[in-house]
DNA sequence: AGCACGCCGACT
DNA sequence: GTCGGCGTGCTC
């Protein structure tokens, strides 16, 4: 009696439709002795040898007997994958709308992926030798890695515990009660404003999990950027054993950390959005700090929001058994807003500053519009600052765009900087004299003279973060000005060496891009100025509002953290529009209004969370094809609903161009699917995609779930 | 997507 | 003479 197994292995969508193979699934013959579900395979595809998992046994196989190739062999040196690590693999190739393989594939680290190509003798294979040889050469690499002893917690002693107030108590005991109740536990939305005790009430929900002898998992926005929290976690969880898993990691470390929480060598999985895909056999607790990020958004290949993904792993839970998820935020995303004010989450308000003295930042809107500036600093703005210097205290200044300027003109004939493989403007960046492309890369010297008819001279046209700190510099000479952007921390560490000399006081003004707003605190700052906060306001992205409340909110929230002064810091925003009902409830602290705002137009415009959205995305070389494409799968699709979906109320829009048409010399356009129902878009989205992938069309496309930007 | 097979241009 | 360009066809 033959016995055949179903693996999954990563081959496109398309590929698969086109064999026919619908599910992404396939059947190999297994001879050995019983295999278990969640195994990892070697199997022949093709021409090569592939590595797939065992998702299924079946005793007949639907394929013609021929074509059914053996499997190379089992990795027996790996545990296999858990039920409910492949339920969420499932759930993710359902939802995303891709076969399975192409979930579980990616979601390993690279070296498993490659294990088959360094390690499998292909003569061997071809000559049918099973090559029993090189499966311990596999299991030997893996173990090598994983026999690396834990990341150990480091030698400093546990940290006096600080009393939780009662805020922080009651949301501690309401996650403990959702843990240790009978009852399925609503997703948990922890909501408080910076500096309210969210780390520590989450840091102790931890410990009381790993005390239970369960797996912690840990989201957070970018780790790379938030060292302060690694060692927050370190001297929090004295003795726990922390893992990390991002995209920092050199490969093999990577692997190291990936086999360590999938043999349930961790305690605690500290990681970014790719974290949510890890093994973790164990687990009993969910965070997602900073849950409204926009970062937990993968923008290829699998397109998951790894928030999302954390709330459905929560519900699946561990063996079946759904464990608590917390989502933390100051300024939470309005999908999560809504569904806590309906109360399909639980929501744990954390009120004052856990830190005694320290008091809410005063935040002051000053009015550009017909103000005269200097380098684009207002009057109130340079006092400002000029006091702090005196008083020798630091000052922080965001403006949200890289480079010197953002465009480079010819007054002469109108000719402006442009990349020439990107349909946007070529950014001037003084420091090394060259025009850079911030969609692709491109670079180029700055030209000497106009490109288009020769005039001697060009202007540099509006400001970046370059030209902020000349200006800075020009104003206040005496001061000492340093600048956070991508450009100017490169290199590693150096951002770290910047931070430290604000807190020691090196440092006078320090200039830079939302990046020195995450998760920095600067206990000794209490000025933090905003140059140009508008552009966000008249943007046509229907989430640029809430994007631009929860940067002012975090950026506010960088300055006198438990500072020494029971003075509050003052935040300064320059804007055209002060009277904004954004800016009202900033100003006010209140991020409520800000969200009813937003909920009530969304919902008059029938936008997320009122509607559930897909965009399907097309590229080629000339922008016509990418639109007839899109235009060609609109038929297909309002054909399917005219006859086969009547009742499903879907929308599809015309195709359009994306707000940057072209990058890299690609032209993109997208299609927008909306409907009322998650459940309609869904079946629709499965019908539709079917019959577009049978059509094998030579243009790439792809489908994405849930956009963030539209 | 890979990879092999296959059929035409410049080089160790 | 061969190395290598990428077109076409196949993959449980």
């Amino acid at each position: 009696m033959p016995s055949f197994v179903r693996v999954a292995i990563d081959l496109p969508a398309a590929v698969a439709a086109s064999l026919g193979v619908g599910d992404g699934l396939y059947d190999y013959r297994w001879q050995g002795g019983p295999i278990e579900i969640g195994r990892f395979v070697l199997v022949p595809f093709g021409a090569r040898i592939v590595v797939g998992l065992v998702v299924d046994r079946v005793d007949e196989t639907t394929v013609d007997e021929p074509r059914v190739r053996d499997v190379v062999a089992s990795i027996d040196a790996l545990a296999p994958v858990s039920p409910d690590w492949l339920w969420l693999m499932r759930f993710a190739a359902d939802y995303y709308h891709r076969p399975i393989g192409e979930v579980i594939v990616p979601a390993l680290p690279a070296p498993m992926r490659d294990a088959a190509r360094y390690v499998v003798d292909r003569e061997a294979v071809a000559e049918g030798t099973t090559p029993h040889a090189v499966l311990p050469a596999i299991g030997r690499a893996v173990k090598r890695a994983a026999k690396v002893s834990p990341a150990a917690s480091s030698g400093a002693g546990p940290v006096a515990p600080r009393r939780l107030n009662a805020m922080q108590s009651a949301a501690l005991a309401a996650i403990e009660a959702a843990r240790t109740g009978a009852a399925a536990p609503k997703p948990m939305l922890l909501y408080g404003i910076t500096g309210s005790g969210k780390t520590e009430v989450y840091l102790r929900a931890i410990a009381a999990v790993v005390e239970a002898g369960l797996q912690a998992l840990v989201l957070v926005p970018e780790i790379n950027l938030t060292p302060q929290l690694a060692e927050t976690f370190r001297l929090g969880l004295p003795g726990v054993r922390i893992g990390s898993l991002h995209s920092g990691h050199a490969a093999g470390e990577r692997l190291r950390q990936w086999l360590l929480a999938h043999e349930g060598e961790v305690d605690v999985l500290l990681g970014t959005r790719l974290a949510v895909l890890a093994s973790l056999p164990r687990l009993g607790l969910v965070v997602v700090d900073e849950e409204h990020d926009a970062s937990y958004k993968q923008h290829e290949g699998l397109r998951y929001s790894a928030r999302d993904l954390a709330i459905v792993r929560a519900r699946r839970g561990r063996d079946g058994r759904p464990v608590p998820v917390v989502l933390a935020s100051a300024t939470p995303s309005m999908e999560t807003w809504a569904r806590a004010r309906n109360g399909r989450y639980d929501k744990l308000v954390l009120g004052e500053r856990a830190v005694a003295d320290a008091v809410l930042p005063t935040i002051r809107l000053v009015p550009t519009l017909g103000a005269a500036t200097q380098h684009g600093l207002t009057e109130a703005v340079r006092a400002a600052i000029a006091d702090r210097i005196a008083r020798r205290e630091p000052v922080l200044v965001f403006h949200n765009r890289r480079g010197y300027a953002p465009v480079l003109a010819c007054g002469a004939c109108g000719w402006v900087s442009a990349c020439p493989r990107c349909s946007v403007n070529a950014v001037f960046h003084k420091a090394d004299r060259h025009l850079h492309c911030h969609h692709c890369g491109w670079r180029s010297r700055v030209p000497r003279a106009c490109p288009a008819c020769g005039n001697a001279d060009l202007a540099a046209v509006g400001r970046g973060t370059q030209r902020v700190e000349e200006g800075l510099a020009a104003l206040f000479p005496d001061a000492r000005i340093a600048r956070i952007d991508r450009d100017s921390t490169r290199r590693k560490g150096s951002a770290a060496g910047l931070l430290e000399a604000v807190h020691v006081g090196d440092l006078d003004i320090l200039v830079g891009t939302q990046m020195l707003a995450k998760g920095h605190d600067f206990r000794n700052v209490t000025l933090v100025c905003v140059l140009d906060a508008d552009s966000a306001l008249y943007s046509h992205d229907f989430r640029a509002g809430e994007r631009l409340f929860s940067n002012l909110m975090q950026v506010a929230g960088r300055a006198g953290r438990g500072g020494p002064r029971s003075v509050a810091a003052e935040v300064l925003i320059q804007t055209r529009a002060p009277e904004h009902p954004l800016f009202e409830a900033l100003v006010a602290h209140d991020f409520e209004r800000f969200a009813e705002n937003q909920l009530a137009e969304r919902k008059a415009a029938g936008l997320p969370p009122y509607s559930f959205q897909a965009v399907m995305r097309a590229e080629a070389s000339e922008a016509a094809d990418a639109i007839a494409f899109l235009a060609e799968a609109r038929v297909v699709g309002t054909t399917l609903l005219d006859e086969a979906m009547a009742d499903a109320a879907i929308e599809l829009y015309d195709p359009v161009p994306m707000a940057v048409a072209r990058v890299a010399n690609v032209e993109r356009a997208q299609l927008l699917v909306e409907s009322g129902g998650r459940p309609a878009l869904h079946a629709f989205l499965d019908r539709w995609l079917a019959a577009l992938r049978a059509r094998r069309s030579r243009i790439r496309w792809h489908i994405e779930i849930d956009p963030l930007d539209i």
